[in-house]
This record gives structure tokens, C-alpha cells and sequence, in this order.
DNA sequence: TCATTACTGAACATATTGTTCAATATTATT
DNA sequence: AATAATATTGAACAATATGTTCAGTAATGA
């Protein structure tokens, strides 16, 4: 990809964020976004078809980073996953989201941070299903899969949430082990 | 309340509703609203200040029906909680989403229902503070009140998304089962 | 060096918002 | 039934935002 264009694109992103961090996704314009970035109109408009596409492709690199799909077992640590299966996985994800790590608390923590979350649980599910095997087989009792995935995920998100409302007094091991007993 | 602004009142409200229902809140003009209306837009603007101030509205007119705060025990029906204290309570509030009271069901199915749903949690968290005695505290644990009060009503309005994305097959009884074993 | 591609900035039509006001219609009250 | 008060209307309005266009300029890669 041309220099340019990922100078560009990173500008607007970053514009973005830092805009998501202060008002609500409505009111913010694209003219906010074009001046704290420092682009073309135009420019604008020839990456992105709205501020929605532009919502959704933010979204979509950004938890691509966190919750990487790709080959299995990569020593390079690009999954958040993969990369220590001996310890906790939901320890290891609750560390890293403190970290702050490709602003994805930020978005978690900003006003309508609802996409960010739809997407956060979509892809939460993901890893749950691929490794359903590490949860007590015993809670589940009688409930149906599908439910039963839902609730985790859910009441993962859910401590995240809570965590991040009361201003992240707990750390990484107090939490995971809150989710792990509510389960 | 004057008759005019009664029927003003509500006919904006049902003309939002059906707009709701069928696209996205952001893309929903007050153009559009006040057209299926049939109302002018000088009306429009002397009932609410903007658009989303319409939709506060919406949510705490409905909800505040529907989860009904004022005086305990009354025999006509008016609160959801205290009109069958001997059945459970959860059980009960299903019944009435099934049978879309006040289109609480419409609003908690359409798109961008994050609004609806963050209403519906916090008359939910109320309603569980007050009725905390029901619940068996030995599934509590050691869990902070605040922690077990949020995944508390979060499993409930997690169970009810579920049940909405998957066509509302199920009765209410199977639900409120499902909602108590998941805790 | 050169062809290609991206960015610019200004202008543009279009759409939406929220306000104003005088004319009209409805209501509650007597 | 008459009246005063109040709500609604519709049209016009400025202000703002959207998304497009285009000719000129700058950066890139080969």
C-alpha cells in the first residue's frame, strides 16, 4: 500500500479515537474529523463511504489485532490467545485490555461504545466456541449451547464493563476470578 | 393535559415507534417523524427539544409503565413486580415482554436497541436490589453486591436478546428456567 | 526521469436542523 | 354561546452537514 494512503488512514483512525474519547459517535462530523486529522475533504471521502464505513473499519482492524484469527501457534505473540495456553485465557485478555493495548479500552470505555462491545462479544464467542473444552463441563447443566455460549461471553463482557464503570480498582487476577465464579 | 397536546404527543411517539421498527435511529429524520404524524414541525420542536430528547422521552414513558416505582401492593395491576408476588417474579415480567406490552418488545427487537436495553437493565438492577431476598445467596459466594447485582439483571437481559434473536421460540416458563440455572 | 497515483481545496447541490411568526383551530371556562 | 387562552400550522429562514466534482499539485515507485 502507498505510503500516503496509510499515513492518511492512520490520521483519520487516530483522529477518530480521539474524538470517540470525547462525544458521542452523532455528534461528531466528518468536518471534526477531516480538521483533527488533517486531510482533504476529498481525501475523506475517496477512503471511506461514510462515517459509518469508516465506524465498521475501525472495528474490524482493530479487534482483527486483539483476536487474531489467523494460523495457530505463531511464537510471535500475534494472538492474543494462542501465545500462553497454560495460564488463563481470560487472565491473559483482561491483562492485555489493561495495557490498553491498540486503544481497544478506550473504545470500550467511550460513550456509545456499543459496537465496540457487539464486536468485542462477537469475537469473544469465537474463542469461547474453539475452546469450550477449558470450561467446566458441569456448569452447563441442561442449558443449550447456544445459550450457554452466549452466557459466557456475555457475563465476560459484563466484567469488563463493571470493571471499567468503577474505574478499574481490581486487577487482572481479582477479575478473571469474579467471571470465573459467577459462571 | 390539554387534548391537543395529548393527542400531538402520542401520535409522534407511535409515528417513532414505526419508524424504530423498520430503520436506525441515526438515520431517522425529524422530517420523516413529523410527516408520519402528521403533525408541524413548529409542533414537533415545542414537544421536544430534538430528536433524541424524543427518545428519552420514549424510554422513560414506556419503562416507567412498564416497571411501575410508585406505591407497593396495589390490586389494579399497575406495577409489573407486585401484582403476583407468589409466582416468580421473572417468570411474570416474561409474560408481559411476550405479550409486547407497550411495544417494550418491538423497541428491545429493533435495531440500535442499546438505548432500550440500557433502560430495561436499570429497571431490572432496581428491581433486583429490592427483591434481593430471592435469590439464593449461596450462588452470591463472595462476589461484591455491586458485581452480583449487574450479572444478576445482565443474565437476565442476555436471556431475553437470546430468546429475541432466535425468533422467540420458546415459552416464557423454559426461559425463566434457563435464566435461573445459568445464575 | 517519468508515469502513476494520492492529496488538496474550493466550490457545489442537496438535505437536515432548529427557529420564527402571523394566521388558524381547538380547548376550557364562564 | 361567547370568550380568552392555548395549541397547531405552514411557510420561510439561517445555519450546518453531507457527499461529489474537478482541475491543480505533490508524493511515490519503478
Amino acid at each position: 500500500m502507498d505510503r500516503r494512503q496509510k499515513r492518511t488512514r492512520e490520521s483519520i483512525f487516530k483522529a477518530f479515537i480521539e474524538l470517540l474519547s470525547k462525544k458521542h459517535y452523532n455528534h461528531i462530523t466528518v468536518g471534526e474529523i477531516i480538521q483533527l486529522a488533517d486531510v482533504g475533504r476529498a481525501t475523506f471521502y475517496s477512503h471511506f463511504e461514510t462515517k459509518d464505513f469508516l465506524l465498521k473499519e475501525l472495528c474490524e482492524e482493530l479487534f482483527c489485532h486483539v483476536f487474531d484469527h489467523s494460523g495457530k501457534g505463531n511464537d510471535k505473540h500475534k494472538h492474543i490467545f494462542y501465545c500462553d495456553t497454560s495460564s488463563s485465557v481470560f487472565l491473559h485478555l483482561l491483562q492485555h485490555l489493561q495495557k490498553n493495548d491498540n486503544n481497544i479500552l478506550t473504545l470500550l470505555s467511550c460513550q456509545n461504545n456499543e459496537l465496540f462491545i457487539s464486536y468485542f462479544k462477537e469475537n469473544l464467542k469465537e474463542l469461547i466456541k474453539n475452546n469450550i473444552e477449558l470450561f467446566d463441563e458441569t456448569k452447563r447443566k441442561n442449558l443449550p449451547y447456544d445459550y450457554w455460549v452466549n452466557h459466557v461471553s456475555a457475563t465476560f463482557v459484563e466484567t469488563v464493563k463493571w470493571w471499567l464503570k468503577n474505574d478499574k480498582k481490581e486487577d487482572a487476577e481479582t477479575l478473571a476470578n469474579y467471571f470465573i465464579t459467577a459462571l
